[in-house]
DNA sequence: CCCTGTGACGTAAACGTTTACTTTCGAAAA
DNA sequence: TTTTCGAAAGTAAACGTTTACGTCACAGGG
């Protein structure tokens, strides 16, 4: 069994008052007493019960984020940020897939409010009402990252629309004409429709073709950006430059590519979005339009921590020019 | 402020006892009474609050997962497994990054705990003493991936040494006659000392040489697969196929033999380890000796709770055949 | 008709903290 | 010298459950 307050209190030969007095920095007691008390913890070894605390504090220092998939690289680079500031918070942070599936987010929303998490950060997926209602109701604070919602809820994330502008207008700054883009989920509110629009838009922009057979939808994954790739290579076939809606997606458009003897950057450029490990990987390395993701997730948990005021934070997108976008 | 037990009762005209058996399952109430409670749990919105049930039962069902990097394919994977089952079986889990550091991981273990966790998971590295003492003394149940200790502690792992003798002998057999190994950390007794004594030890079996200047080494990641796979070159200029010691070296050395216009598997073959997603996202596709990631961190989980009695598993390795291994 | 057993509860004591209220005591103020 | 005040502590009531025990009524056996 370990040892309790009270144990150390009786040693100390003073009252657990005193010693928690003492432990949370309070005041009333002597030097002299915090001394011996401190000596005595030393001594038995005491640490104190976090879940007692946490009874009657109703605060647990634990925070939740909630993700469609773990072993994604995205979500795990996020992830990566959420726990090393949490951690430098003295946070725990406890991990949930949703895997897009409504009742499991649900029956994750029921456990995190019978464990009194104290905040929750919401990752890449649309915030239902039931959601939002069932995280009111549990009185945890929440943040958004990567999506965004009606509600008033601060979100993390960065202008989609405007860094597929961004990237789009690169490849045509680079002499394409003939442009071509591999889309995610097809109606995706969140990660595909503003990516959409960004990408038409500075065609238009720069007075070049949008029309939408340029564009083949995905799901964002590997196999799925081959798929595409092939497809618009039928309905394009003198495209110059596409765009991807992620570096997975790109990565497999460049197999697609590779397999085909279609040389890139020499025939076809490529850039991606992300900026994931995959994209230093790749072979040519992708050029990619990059999301801050590990500083999403920090300021993720500095927002739902209310260290930052709750504000919602547009983090700015950058280039990372590689080897897979080439001048025309 | 949400609704307790004695809201429930209050309004269900029983005591807090009949509420609390009737939620647990246990006996002494009629079946009208359930009815009602039941029915007044459902108005009122009742949950049951898991810190006050932790404390008097001194079980939290949280278990933590201690890892060097959350932003690694093999760790993200072995997660994956980890959070499934954890949750089949009601559990929560919290993540820790060891960084590799000794004093962020017992930090990490003193906040355990404080949190009553009741078990741990701990991956990828060495249990030094000190960290085996300090989890003994929480009285969390424990359980190795990836790694394995002096002390009487069961572990899920692969059986490294024959999982590379595996792979190096399937190279031989498909004719190649010079091989090299790109090694992760030298000197690393988990994950690198039983690898390398597989590789030479195939070569052995098989009369062919197995110098100590046919293995480069690196730190398992992917700039160091591409360096490794440059020295390697100079110092076996006839290297026919290489064993690595991961898929992300793998990756990398695949991108400097593309870089050299060194044809894979044409000219040199190459095989990795691990089988993550790296290893599919390759091109050519990689040819891998898999390891059960997902199933290791589901499997780690049935062991530390004891589910499956307390015995260390080693999982089988499996070869998965794509592209990057030729016949000669 | 009494005794015993059992089902259906209620009571209250834990669990290990935090914290609002005391209490005590010595020193400064009046 | 008395009053006042603050520092240094102690007491005990929470926090929301679980659970050992106690109570009560009723049924069945003798």
């Amino acid at each position: 069994m370990a040892y309790t307050m009270k144990d150390v209190a009786k040693r100390a030969g003073v009252s657990v008052a005193t010693v928690s007095r003492i432990l949370n920095g309070l005041s009333g007691y002597s030097e002299e007493t915090k001394k011996r008390v401190n000596q005595v913890i030393d001594e038995m070894g005491y640490q104190p019960n976090a879940i007692a605390r946490g009874l009657i504090s109703k605060k647990t220092r634990t925070l939740a984020v909630l993700l469609p998939e773990v072993s994604d690289l995205f979500a795990s680079e996020v992830l990566a940020g959420v726990e090393e500031e949490a951690h430098e918070k003295g946070y725990s942070v406890i991990i949930c897939k949703t895997a897009k599936n409504g009742v499991r987010t649900m029956k994750y929303l029921q456990t995190l409010r019978e464990n009194q998490v104290d905040g929750i950060i919401f990752m890449s997926e649309t915030l239902t009402k039931e959601y939002y209602e069932a995280i009111r109701k549990m009185g945890a604070s929440l943040v958004l990252v990567s999506t965004r919602s009606d509600y008033d809820i601060p979100y993390v994330k960065v202008d989609d629309r405007q860094a597929a502008y961004d990237a789009t207008s690169y490849l045509v700054e680079k002499g394409h004409r003939s442009l071509g883009m591999l889309s995610g989920t097809e109606g995706d509110l969140i990660a595909t429709v503003p990516r959409v629009a960004g990408f038409k838009e500075a065609l238009c922009d720069h007075g070049l073709p949008a029309e939408e057979h340029r564009i083949a939808y995905g799901d964002f994954g590997f196999s799925s950006g081959a798929l595409a790739m092939e497809r618009l290579l039928r309905r394009v076939p003198d495209v110059e430059a596409v765009f991807c809606a992620s570096d997975e997606m790109a990565v497999g458009a460049l197999s697609l590519l590779h397999r085909k003897g279609i040389k890139v950057p020499g025939e076809i450029s490529i850039i991606g979005y992300d900026n994931t490990r995959a994209a230093e990987m790749a072979f040519p390395p992708l050029t990619t339009m990059a999301q801050p993701l590990y500083q999403m997730g920090k300021k993720a948990v500095d927002i739902v921590l209310g260290h930052r005021s709750a504000e919602s934070l547009l983090l700015s997108h950058q280039m990372v020019e590689r080897e897979t976008v080439g001048q025309r």
